[in-house]
DNA sequence: AATATCTTTGCAAACGTTTGCTGTGAAAAA
DNA sequence: TTTTTCACAGCAAACGTTTGCAAAGATATT
């Protein structure tokens, strides 16, 4: 079957295209009556106009990029469900890419964006990834770029994250409000942005708050990790865990269910997440939110309005809230 | 700045288009001399075709349309993970959307599909679709439709399933073989195919090898419910739980959890999962794995013969294995 | 030397839209 | 009646490719 064009509605109707093409666009120029004829008809035929072309000739698209190291993730998942409903909403695509957090791949992610001639771009960086020349070289063809969560240090650009100030300053004075003395607070990958930032302030209130604080910190790389050295540690003494992300969570918990801990009585837990895993247990875990839902909202419209003002650039956080479960 | 256009090139090097579009794409009819110029320029003006022109004039797209209840699910994340892996490397776009498990969400999910004149679409269907049709009417237009995990029930399409009868299968035999005589099933939404099978495969086990076995079949629509029905039903009687989802699974361990059960001792837990969640517990759940990430190379694949075989119908189930934790 | 065969390139149409401009008839103003 | 205005519709170019066909020059065959 071939598909409905303006030339088939025109020619049935004895009209020329750009009259169809006018009406269908509720174009003053065309008189009612014609108006109606035309748009019976091309609802009759099912007419879909060819987004080929419509772009070809605007010189525009309606796809929205969106690079992120995997898909599969606490996090990410719910950040990109609220880009692709607003997409959705506003009648663009959305095409996502995943970079394995691999730099190499990422590029070629980018490129790949270029050549789709994507409107703009969502990104989130991989860890090891320092150069920013290739999104600089997005800019020369007029494509917005907006980075969440993981995002550059330094340079203008449209960033969007998490509050990581706010949040390890919640959870660290939810702590000290239970009167912890003993703490063993985990930590990601040490050079990234979000974990310099946590563990500053986190740092930064226990030690001003409280004098008798005892707080151990470490970093580790992996769930696995996380569980190892929480067995190694946890003991009578540590009476409260931080874990600075799901994933590190979910590997103390491990140790905690190993050890066959009790919670709260025997160990304290707070936890940055999203909230997927703290209800999983029981009792729930209490955790500072970082929402990835209301982050994808977020990024959405700042790259609404670097699409109507290229030039706008905007660094926002997202706000947070203390979740209370019944682990602290 | 305005990107380079075959136009531009042919103009510089003084040739016509149609030299410099067939030297770019290796013609034989181009000499080697008059390539290499075109080639170097192309290279240095950093040529990207249109895509938008490419696809105009081809009368054909590389986007995939992926339609799933949400992205933000065990199962689902590494099933689109595979598929747009698959996807990139097959230079196509991959265009996702949820449905929210709606069906109403999902017929306009596949317009959207048919007005972006997708090359192909995955669909999961919602649990309330019963209704074929506007699949049925992509096939007019040429679109092949894959469906993977929820599919229909009847009619002739392709679908790719975890297999359903084999994993209860496995799971049963598992049970059995651990000599366990009081187990309690859980299931999800009574109506799936999905549900339907398994059940029947997990029943037909249980009453035909054991004869001392009992066995408590239950329905439960959320993790909230498994966790209120066990919470009822678990008791020193119990010696088996047989979760049908991972969702399921969840619900059982926070009762587990809840009254502080031993696994193995005290209840043994078996499951059908991606793998994501038994691993979170200590000891790790038993589960009988069901791969999105498979079953996604698995619908990917199918998709491509029916993409060079418009008439081609394949129906076909993913292999399954036991993945021993130290909860049975 | 005349004809046939290749090799290499260009012309022009087509894909389906959108849009500035032009043309036509009729109503309104003079 | 003549001129001005206006509502309505069509022409044609443009977006950037691809591709069948023709053309032109070079080489090979008779």
């Amino acid at each position: 079957m071939t598909s409905t064009t303006l030339k088939k509605i025109a020619q049935v109707l004895g009209l020329s295209i750009s009259t169809v093409s006018r009406a269908l666009k509720d174009h003053p120029d065309i008189s009612e009556k014609t108006k109606k004829k035309i748009v019976e008809l091309a609802l009759t035929l099912e007419y879909e106009p060819n987004v080929n072309a419509v772009h070809l000739r605007s010189k525009k698209n309606n796809v929205f990029g969106l690079i992120v190291p995997t898909i599969s993730n606490y996090f990410y998942d719910s950040f990109i469900a609220a880009i692709e409903e607003e997409s959705r909403k506003n009648n663009y695509v959305l095409m996502i890419l995943q970079s394995g957090d691999d730099t190499e791949a990422e590029i070629q992610n980018i490129k790949f964006c270029r050549q789709n001639r994507v409107s703009g771009l969502f990104s989130c960086l991989s860890t090891n990834t320092k150069n920013y020349e290739h999104y600089a070289k997005l800019k020369d063809v007029d494509i917005p770029v907006v980075f969440f969560d993981k995002v550059p240090e330094e340079g203008k650009f449209n960033k969007v994250t998490v509050a990581d100030t706010l949040v390890a300053t919640i959870a660290a004075k939810a702590i000290i409000s239970k009167n912890k003395k003993n703490v063993l607070a985990l930590f990601g990958n040490e050079n990234l942005l979000i974990t310099k930032k946590r563990m500053a302030a986190f740092k930064e209130i226990c030690n001003e708050k409280i004098k008798g604080l005892h707080l151990n910190v470490k970093y580790v790389s992996s769930a696995a990790e996380a569980e190892k050295i929480s067995d190694n540690i946890l003991d009578k003494k540590t009476d409260a865990v931080f874990c600075m992300s799901d994933e590190i969570l979910s590997g103390v918990m491990k140790t905690i269910q190993k050890k066959n801990l009790k919670i709260p009585n025997d160990v304290s837990i707070i936890a940055i997440s999203n909230g997927f895993l703290p209800k999983l247990y029981h009792p729930e875990i209490t955790y500072v939110e970082t929402s990835g839902y209301k982050l994808g909202k977020l990024a959405f419209s700042t790259m609404l309005i670097s699409l109507s003002d290229i030039h706008s650039i905007k660094e926002t956080d997202i706000d947070s809230i203390l979740v209370e479960g019944g682990s602290l």
